[in-house]
DNA sequence: GCAGAAATGAAAATGATTTTCATTTCTGTG
DNA sequence: CACAGAAATGAAAATCATTTTCATTTCTGC
């Protein structure tokens, strides 16, 4: 855990949301902080990678990271006002596993999204 | 309805899945069609607007397309050379209801698919 | 204190997507 | 058919988030 990663998690809590990377690192920057955009990007890769940051994409493609303690997980999203909930995809990591397996495709990745529209809509 | 789309369209239709432009593109051409990138995109744009296709974004960040209003299934998909299988899914069917049950979404559906490298490539 | 490792950031590269713009194809009308 | 205006096409340039490169700075253990 280097200095760039204690300052993105710290401007993470902040936001308490999601933000976009160069959102993040204008936001750095204004509060006095000095910081590359690439130490902002290494950062949140590294975090992402340690499983200490989500990451999702905007209908855009660009990426966007929110404080998340937990494993792999996947969305819940509305329909109507676009708000998601993290949901627990164990069941569904262990089909996508066992699907690839059973075809014998290797280097297997998955996507999954669960679309509905939410109580407060 | 112009001739790129056409060819968008029929392409799609041979897939039977997610595909990106640029993996349609190169379909296109190989199958024999005369067709520019920028067309693909354009058709692709002006499908997704016109809700006949479904836009998604992998992890990655790049846009993946399918026809919308096919049957309802999903598919194992070749990252390499984009041939597909379809997969058995009705644990996951299982998992997305229950998930939105247990947030009280309404009106709900799911997207899924899992990438790999198959057996042949 | 010092060597090697890790971190940093400016600038260049990358790669998907979009825009520009000149050319070609289509469409309807007389 | 001819012809004008509209739509479609695609090559090349532009865009923009993200990644890579690389020279420099900061850390670490000895």
């Amino acid at each position: 855990m280097n200095k760039s990663e204690l300052k993105v998690i710290s401007v993470l809590e902040r936001v308490g949301g999601f933000a976009s990377a160069q959102q993040l690192h204008q936001l750095l920057l204004r509060s006095g902080e000095s910081i590359g955009l690439t130490s902002v990007y290494r950062a949140l890769q590294s975090l992402v990678d340690d499983k200490i940051v989500d990451q999702l994409r905007k209908d855009d493609g660009e990426a966007i990271y929110r404080l998340c303690g937990e494993a792999h997980h996947h969305h819940l999203v509305c329909k109507s006002c676009g708000s998601t909930v993290e949901i627990e995809g164990s069941a569904l990591e262990k089909w996508a596993k066992a699907m690839a397996e059973e075809h014998e495709y290797r280097e297997v990745g998955h996507l999954a999204e669960v679309f509905g529209i939410c109580p407060s809509c």
